[in-house]
RNA sequence: GGCGCCAUAGCCAAGUGGUAAGGCAGAGGUCUGCAAAACCUUUAUGCCCCAGUUCAAAUCUGGGUGGCGCCUCCA
């Protein structure tokens, strides 16, 4: 399998520490606020890429943090927590905040089949482990104290701009408005790992430690979570493109400093989901969530159709146009799978081309747009039904759009209403049939039906002249034919 | 200002040096007397632009242009 590593910027062979088990990291929400669907795309590619290696043979272990320690705005002191602010605008405490907003997440990774990793770890139950750690970096030289918060040292380390080759000197610090330069720090990009002493003093999390009361930075909290739930050598760990520079390369500063060695090979990054005015973001207010797209009318599945039909390496695009094309597109696959017949024996061998084109799509860097592809040659292949479901219900182990459990859904709905139609019908006719006039239309019907079924149109086309003169009108329907008095 | 990702039809998108997959929409058709569904056919002399390498370039190289991201937290 080759995948694009964000650190060698080219497609690797995917390799493990140990062969056949993966070891995955992916950082998890901060729970302020609900996911928007942006941020969904990420946990959606990821999920897919999960699956995929267990589908793939690997044995794969994945754990994933929660943010539910406020982050700061910036390593420069300055800001408003986003926990905090959360809190503060809907009258609870930060711990209620955090709750409600980690169940909203899991709620909609349900809705969107996205599986939970088997360890999910809150970055509050973890503070002891983050001061074990800012202690032995302490320990070893690679940080330092300034101002009451403790600092890494970036430069104690051979290479800190590990996915990108910048300058320190052209990094512009304080782009953005509101962000002032921290003077503790000793280089341009020191950051955090304790704080006790901020300009923000109103943090409710607090702890305690061998530097006095505080709480830790953010990079701190994946690299504890990470080497102490995943070990020593991680294989694989993901995350949104933003969080390249600096989150990821602060977790490698400060793990592989506290390690002594190389840590995690191989980084899987997921491009962002924009609008037409950039990228969908909290901070901008406005964004779309799981719920909204529910009130729409949108399946949430449709939207993670969506996110399959491009690559996860591309920045994707939404619009309501956009969303419209893949919710027709997925309910026509829909349709045409509830159509295959289900029963019978399963030839696996004859599905061997089917099984190949997917593993080649998904295994050139996870090329979920031809994995696709592969699905739509699966229902035009000359194989039998029961082949067909079985290679479907294969590949959604993968992709998640519940392909089967739709189709068998509609399959369900569509034979419930012919049956309640036919019912129905059948027990108004009963009841009309004891009327002499009536009687006498549906011998008509049924005459002519015979009469349509021996190719004779004329003489039904005659019929319905005839019952229209004495006022009835035929309607013609997919179930047979029904009858009104009058035009 | 620095660094990185990207650019293929109305829309989404594959393509990794050998003559432009697939899906949606559109057009034409087959079939069920209609319709719907289904199925078949069709839709880029062209891959942002300009040079270059090559027998051969969407694909490689150089230079532009445009979009997006990061440099404050964000997926």
């Amino acid at each position: 399998m080759k995948l694009y590593n964000s650190l060698t910027h080219t497609r690797d062979e995917f390799v493990t520490h140990e062969p056949g088990k993966v070891t995955m990291y992916t950082c998890g929400p901060t729970v302020y606020h609900f996911a928007h669907i942006g941020n969904l795309r990420s946990y959606i590619m990821e999920d897919v890429l999960e699956k995929y290696l267990s589908y793939a043979g690997y044995d794969v272990k994945r754990a994933m943090n929660i943010t539910d320690v406020g982050h700061l705005s910036s390593d420069g002191d300055t800001g408003e927590d986003k926990m905090l602010k959360g809190a503060k605008r809907e009258h609870k405490t930060v711990m209620e905040i955090a709750q409600f907003y980690t169940d909203a997440f899991f709620a909609d990774c349900g809705k969107l089949n996205i599986k939970i990793p088997e360890i999910v770890v809150p970055a509050t139950s973890y503070v002891d482990h983050f001061i074990e750690m800012v202690e032995k970096l302490l320990a070893d030289g690679y940080a330092y104290e300034a101002g009451g918060n403790i600092y890494f040292d970036t430069s104690k380390l051979e290479e800190y701009y590990v996915f990108n080759k910048q300058n320190q000197e052209d990094l512009a610090v304080g782009v953005r408005e509101g962000v002032e330069e921290d003077g503790n720090k000793r280089n341009k990009c020191d950051f955090v790992l304790w704080f006790t002493k901020s300009k923000f003093d109103d943090q409710e999390l607090k702890w305690d430690s061998p530097w006095g009361v505080g709480y830790p930075g953010w990079h701190i909290e994946c690299s504890a979570i990470s080497l102490n739930t995943l070990g020593e050598y991680l294989d694989l760990h993901c995350g949104g493109i933003d969080n390249a520079f600096p989150h990821h390369t602060n977790e490698i500063a400060q793990s592989e400093a506290y390690l002594g060695h190389k840590w995690c090979s191989q980084w899987f990054h997921v491009l962002h989901l924009n609008t037409n005015d950039g990228k969908m973001s909290k901070s901008k207010g406005e964004f779309l969530t799981v719920s909204l797209l529910e009130e729409k009318g949108y399946d949430p599945l449709v939207y993670r159709f969506f996110c399959l039909q491009s690559h996860y390496r591309k920045s994707l695009v939404i619009s309501w146009e956009g969303l419209d094309n893949a919710r027709v597109a997925y309910d026509k696959l829909i349709d045409r799978i509830a159509a295959l017949v289900p029963g019978g024996e399963v030839n696996e061998a004859a599905c061997e081309r089917q099984l190949t084109a997917f593993a080649d799509a998904m295994d050139n860097d996870l090329n979920t747009a031809m994995a696709i592809t592969a699905l739509y040659d699966v229902l035009k292949a000359k194989i039998s039904d029961a082949d067909k479901l079985w290679l479907i219900g294969r590949f959604d182990t993968v992709l998640s759009v519940g392909l089967l459990e739709a189709a068998s859904k509609k399959r369900e709905a569509l034979a419930r209403e012919k049956a309640e139609a036919e019912a129905k019908a059948a027990a108004e006719k009963a009841e009309a049939m004891k009327d002499p006039f009536v009687a006498e239309i549906y011998a008509a019907i049924d005459e002519r039906a015979a009469a349509k079924k021996a190719k004779n149109f004329a003489r039904a086309d005659e019929i319905r002249a005839e019952l229209l003169a004495k006022g009835v009108t035929l309607i013609d329907t997919p179930q047979g034919t029904t009858y009104k008095i009058g035009e």
